[in-house]
RNA sequence: AAAGUUUGACAGACAAUCGCUGGUGGCUUCGCGCCACGAGAGGAAAGUCCGGGCUCCACAGGGCAGAAUGCUGGAUAACGUCCAGUCAACGCGAGUUGAAGGAUAGGGCCACAGAAAUGGACCGCCGAUGGCUGCUAACGCAGAUCAGGCAAGGAUGGAACCGUGGUGUAAGAGACCACGAGGAGCACUGGUGACUUUGCUCCUGGUAAACCCCAUUUGGAGCAAGACCGAGGAGAACGCGGCAGCCGUCACUGGCUGCAGCCCUAGCCCGGGGUGCGUUCGGGUUGGUCGCUUGAGCCGUACAGCAAUGUGCGGCCUAGAAAGAUGAUUGUCGCUUCCUUUGUGGGAGGACAGCGGAAGCUGUCCGUUAUGACCACCGGAAGUACAGAACCCGGCUUACGGCAAGCUUUCCGG
RNA sequence: GGGGAGAUACCCAAGUGGCUAUAAGGGGCUCCUCUGCUAAGGGAGUAGACGUGUCAUGCGUGCGAGGGUUCGAAUCCCUCUCUCCCCG
């Protein structure tokens, strides 16, 4: 996945955990915040100690942005997320993982065409203002 | 064949598609953009238990304290590691394990029990000697056990003054003798040495993973070390300011130097460096580059050495991330276990269970010229260990998968 | 990545080799008192962890786990597991 589509720095997982919504199902928790700059999404993997070994650790992230990458075109933009694994993740095979990563953000919205379920959707009305430039290298 | 033991190598393979991080080259609209080529986790990368390199602490200095290690010789940059040996323990054996200096430097401790835990007598034994009583003319004899002697036997304990037998004695005792156990010293044989052979002399509770003594080693912190570039900012209030000398002043206030004080030098003293001191309240920084992978390096080979290892020659360059790359999916093939109606081949005896280390024995069932038991192939299903570099090396410890070879013991067959 | 501290009843914890830790002592829990009723306060008591057994007193194992030294280990030594703190 490339670098530009990570989040890298300790502030902004600061800023999504502390201002951003969370949306869960039973293997993953996910938090996201609409960013003030534009540009394409970016992303990055939680995965805690309490899972296992860090080669446990290192698979499943890995897993979780294979998929991401995958399915990049269907996400929205100018939104940084944040994807918390859970223990009952460890023992899915891809398929299953896949089908259980674009639930939990179809749930929370940030499948493009689908809104939040619960509490309305708060950025809605500055969605279709903005160009849909999906590289998200010409805003610049 | 079974059980065991030691050592060694390995850590599933290949292909396609889509990706990630460095390197080199090219293109470039100069943007950490595009294309091509090539590289990309381990035996433990882990735990961080030791040792070193490297960096900073002015120099890395002295003494004490502290800490670590502890049979001998060697290896090494060094080690608490490794190799070869000595001794002890365990094992039938191959082999394994050992914090394995000193209790004869010194004091300390040994709870409870027990008389007593290294110095003593509760029961007990004796009462030779001295005294007492009785008998006797006296010598002497007898008695009690007052003084006293003894530590054999009993009882306690994890442990009771080295053990057994004798001599000896009033009773006894390493008091003496014989044999034996352990230790120290001296001489001798062998060995570089630990140690060992023999002899003589002396000694005999345990504990040093308690204090301690002896010998050796040891400054501290760690790549978030540290260096450079960029960005940023702010200091304020209060209290105290010793001694000596010099300068200045009419004098005070004051200025300079030294000492003291304070801080750093891991603890104390010395030595060294810095500096007005203390209290309270505040401000800024979370960027980048280097360090960073050529090294006590890896492979092959010759020589020296029992070996660890060293030396010479030739060849090779082999990860370098930073929310942290080294992956995902699919297909084919390995390996293990199970199923196998159907297919192909073999096929007359075989499968399963129990006992046994095995050969083998017993039982049940299926099949016996086949509509064919059973085996192999094909096919199908499941599984395929422990585990992820983070400055770099040498070890140790822990986790874990199957494989190969040597050796040992027992059994069976020839 | 590196450096350090700790683990004892339900919780906080004392205990630095010796009579079973009477598991010291608090908190907690139960009962009484106080109050119109509670909370707080005061007084008394309880199991104190498991396993096992008795009519009852008990017995065995237990101080994170496993080894070792010692006559004897929560304590001394070694290895491992888990938890917490610090770094510019």
């Amino acid at each position: 996945m490339h670098r530009k589509l990570r989040l890298r720095k300790r502030e902004d997982f600061n800023v999504v955990y502390r201002y951003g919504r969370s949306f869960a199902n039973s293997q993953f928790v996910v938090y996201w915040r609409r960013r003030s700059q534009r540009g394409s999404f970016r992303m990055g993997v939680s995965a805690s100690s309490k899972l296992g070994g860090a080669v446990v650790r290192n698979r499943l992230r890995r897993m979780v942005k294979e998929i991401i990458r995958l399915n990049a075109a269907k996400l929205i933009e100018d939104t940084d997320l944040i994807l918390i694994v859970r223990k009952p993740a460890l023992s899915l095979p891809y398929k299953e993982m896949e089908g259980s990563i674009l639930h939990v953000l179809r749930k929370s919205g940030l499948i493009k065409g689908s809104s939040p379920n619960i509490g309305g959707t708060p950025h809605s009305s500055s969605r279709g203002n903005r160009p849909n430039n999906r590289n998200g290298k010409q805003g610049k």
